[in-house]
DNA sequence: GTCTATAATGCGATAGAC
DNA sequence: GTCTATCGCATTATAGAC
């Protein structure tokens, strides 16, 4: 029979007694509203109402905080690209899936693209992040040309700023977005797709 | 005759020599770079290329530079309001009018905007210069309902969701465009209005 | 307008006890 | 899984010389 204690291990209520998991999602929460730089170990053993030094049973430095908090945005932002090139025929119909799957991962993983998109790039792993950012950039600009060889979308628009306004435009979703807030996500997803296929203006009969 | 000494007052240029403006210039680009909190008036210093204490010859402390940067991006901002309202006509050449002239400001002040964009609200400072823009996004829903009720824009989207995301796309500009890019300003502003206000599909004849 | 020197506090991380 | 104590260095700001 195995010892009883290690039943402990899997205990993740108790008073304090954090795992990594419960650590990361405090820390993304104050690196968000700090900065990553400006937020020290401190403020987050504080923040934990426990130790510095206890921190450090969970997590070996605090850099691995953010890496561990930017995968998790990135790596289901990435899947985004293998979702739409899979299931969908038309350009235009792969930009506009491409779009509503991005608004979703922000509300899903809003915490960890609220970081992810406040990187400067003042450390290698924050470059690797926003290189790997850029090349989402890069596949939706990608999009949007082919979607206007389709006949789909207006040529006059030149493709990489208008997928840098697209998504300017979606990611702000972080900025204001709240669970508890008055807004529907659904109801924001389809309000943001229409405004940017159809615009604003009323239509002429 | 004045001492030959008070022309030093002017003497902006020399080596170092700052004065109040320069030393503000390099603080907001560092702000930027790493964040308000994060940025040290060591690393301040380090940058001008004087000790920390020479700074405390052209400014009384670090929240000063922060107020100084924030009111030379808020004072022009706020003043698009006055603008709009007293030249133009219908609610919907007031509302493209309003952005215009956001984005516009947003170029020539960017790194202040940047800087104004990025606020969290962690100080008394910070939250009065988040209160203001607040204001703002208020104005701009104000005007989309406006637009709407003269039946210039259509109704089915919601007026403060619809505000937010216009400033959301038009203020991402500041994460990407480059004075010296391949991007031309006045292409840009015309390919964000003609977006937000046509749509991305092309036109069924 | 700039310097050196200094005060008092906070930083990320580690050692080792319980 | 948490603690106290500690290391070596960085922090904002001030005092006072030149």
């Amino acid at each position: 029979m195995p010892a009883i204690e290690t039943m402990n291990t899997a205990a993740k209520r108790g008073r304090p007694g954090y795992d990594q998991d419960s650590v990361l999602t405090i820390a993304v929460e104050l690196f968000n509203q700090h900065g990553y730089e400006a937020t020290s170990m401190g403020k987050l053993a504080d923040r934990l109402g426990i130790s510095k030094s206890a921190i450090y049973h969970h997590v070996p430095s605090k850099e691995d905080l953010l890496r561990l908090a930017l995968d998790e945005a990135l790596i289901p932002l990435e899947a985004v690209v293998q979702d739409e090139h899979t299931h969908q025929r038309s350009a235009d119909e792969r930009l506009e899936l491409f779009l509503r799957e991005t608004f979703r991962i922000l509300i899903a993983k809003r915490p960890c693209v609220t970081l992810l998109l406040r990187l400067r790039g003042n450390t290698e792993l924050e470059r690797t992040a926003l290189a790997r950012r850029r090349e989402l950039d890069r596949k939706l600009a990608e999009l949007v040309t082919l979607a206007q060889s389709e006949g789909s979308l207006r040529v006059d628009l030149e493709p990489r700023a208008t997928a840098r306004l697209l998504f300017g435009m979606i990611n702000s979703v972080v900025d204001w977005y709240r669970e508890d807030g008055p807004l529907n996500a659904s109801a924001l997803e389809q309000d943001a797709i229409s405004m940017v296929f159809e615009g604003l203006h009323a239509h002429k009969k």
